[in-house]
DNA sequence: GACCAGGCACATC
DNA sequence: GATGTGCATGGT
């Protein structure tokens, strides 16, 4: 995919073509943060209650909510399924939206039940990415971005993950203008990228630690920003 | 007290 | 198809 701006003229004139600017981007934010290793979360289940109980949500909140659904030994697919609606909403309560969540929940716990694995996340997202990701939007609650994260980082599989941050960093640095949908800027990366699960991973994870260090959103751009300085640097 | 935070579904036009 | 709204807690 060339366009991203599309329609628009990008606000950038690129002196290196795409590929190798986001190759850049990316040697650039290891080198200055290091391998995140991300999802932070133990397991696979608790990776995908991470994604769900994360929108739209400070990271901080869902980090409270997790504890609580551990310390109640209910943060795996059997236990979450033998605690009651009222209990569940009360654990996962500081994440916020909790009603709503614990629909979520449920309806990820019944396509979770419904996949062959008896429960096992690893083998309910097996078999044909575009398959198992359309399975998986059909689940009331799951977005592209949330199936994305569960697929990426619960099941290595190869997908890129689109979220606030994402947008913000492409933004700024002019290769989005923000009027794009979800798949366009999915494309951009995947379109651009070598085909490698494990880079899409920390790709997305160090965009989420520089816009969590630089890029606040109060701020008209980013301080300090490691991009900033590649980019004169190419000049 | 306003604003923000790793969305999504649904109603309305 | 685009746009608006409800959902809710906790930190700044």
């Amino acid at each position: 995919m060339k366009g991203m701006a599309g329609h628009r003229p990008s606000a950038v004139n690129h002196e290196t073509s795409l590929d190798k600017r986001l190759v850049s981007w990316y040697e650039t934010l290891l080198g200055r943060f290091g391998r995140q290793g991300w999802w932070p979360g133990r397991t696979r289940f608790e990776i995908a209650v991470g994604a769900i109980l994360t929108q739209n949500t400070a990271w901080a909140n869902v980090e409270k909510a997790i504890r609580n659904l551990r310390g109640a030994g209910v943060l795996s697919f059997r236990g979450m399924r033998t605690v009651s609606n009222r209990r569940l909403a009360s654990l996962i309560r500081p994440s916020g939206y909790f009603n709503q969540k614990v629909v979520k929940l449920r309806a990820f716990l019944a396509w979770l039940g419904s996949r062959d694995g008896g429960g096992s996340l690893k083998r309910a997202l097996r078999g044909p990415l575009s398959e198992v990701r359309e399975s998986l939007l059909g689940v009331r609650g799951i977005g592209p971005e949330t199936a994305d994260s569960i697929l990426l980082y619960a099941g290595d599989r190869r997908t890129f993950v689109v979220d606030a941050y994402t947008r913000r960093v492409l933004e700024r640095h002019g290769l989005a203008s923000g009027g794009e949908d979800y798949e366009q800027v999915r494309a951009l990366f995947e379109d651009n990228l070598p085909a490698v699960t494990r880079l899409y991973n920390e790709y997305h994870a160090l965009f989420v630690r520089l816009c969590k260090e630089h890029c606040a959103k109060r701020q008209p751009r980013c301080r300090g920003c490691p991009l900033e300085a590649d980019r004169r640097k190419q000049k």
